[in-house]
DNA sequence: TATTGTTATACTCTATAACTATA
DNA sequence: TATAGTTATAGAGTATAACAATA
């Protein structure tokens, strides 16, 4: 017979994994509907909430190779939403700097992203959302100690 | 300022996408070192517990359109791990069988999948594990009944 | 007519490698 | 030499639509 550990680590997995699936089509639903992947939304994000960075930078913090980030930079580049502007210290560098249009395309868009995540938590009460929160982040830090 | 329950929602959005992000790394890595993708574990392990299936209702269970459904059978079957079989009462009907080979392979792989959660899951005791999954449990269902 | 599965095709996203220009 | 970004190319995985066989 299984161990109740093991019944128990497998429950979780699956109980995690379809939440967040039922919550990540959700999002990714919000962000098609504005013309934006999973990826795109992430870069403007960041630029939105973070400022400039240099392409290298956001691939990095995205997970993207220096190609990639080319391609992606590119598209919402060519939709207004991002410009590229010159390092005047290393020319080297470019940066991508969200423009007027991204900024307020990002104004409108976050905060309806936030409520739509707010709908989403309802099912948990405040208690049930820190507790979540504690456990979460309990084993998300600790998963990256693991050598996998 | 923000209400709180906006930043809780927020905050409990990132914990769960990147403890998800965290495991599913982990789990895929796993997958692909056994030379298998999500999808075709996914479909593997249907097989392997829940017995032959037709291929339409596997593509309903893992949400994949017909078209894609026949290009993983046909990997999978190229690898010797399931078959095709007619289905004799209506022969429109084909179902995917775990062949012996298949089901020699899951016997190794499924319980080191389920060793590697128990790992995964050490972060957390038995309690936690058990809050955890109500948690989830009860935010992963409501959110199916959301009209997103 | 409706359904099952296949084929052919195209698209999106990502990675890799070779390249240019700087440092 | 090493680094930043671009270009060209390829590949995986998925979707769509047209199709053949069957119900």
């Amino acid at each position: 017979m299984k161990s109740e550990e093991l019944t128990q680590s497998l429950k979780l997995f699956i109980v995690l994994s379809r939440a967040n699936k039922a919550i990540h089509e959700c999002t990714t639903q919000f962000f098609q509907a504005k013309g934006l992947n999973p990826t795109e939304f992430a870069v403007l994000e960041l630029l939105f909430h973070k400022g400039s960075q240099p392409l290298q930078k956001i691939g990095n913090k995205i997970l993207l190779a220096s190609g990639s980030i080319t391609y992606v930079i590119d598209k919402l580049e060519k939709r207004g939403f991002i410009h590229r502007v010159n390092c005047p210290t290393d020319r080297r560098v470019t940066f991508a700097e969200i423009t007027a249009e991204g900024e307020e395309f990002m104004s409108e868009l976050f905060p309806e992203h936030e409520n739509q995540l707010v709908d989403i938590m309802k099912a948990l009460d405040s208690d049930e959302k820190d507790q979540a929160i504690h456990l979460l982040k309990k084993l998300g830090l600790s998963i990256k100690d693991l050598s996998y």
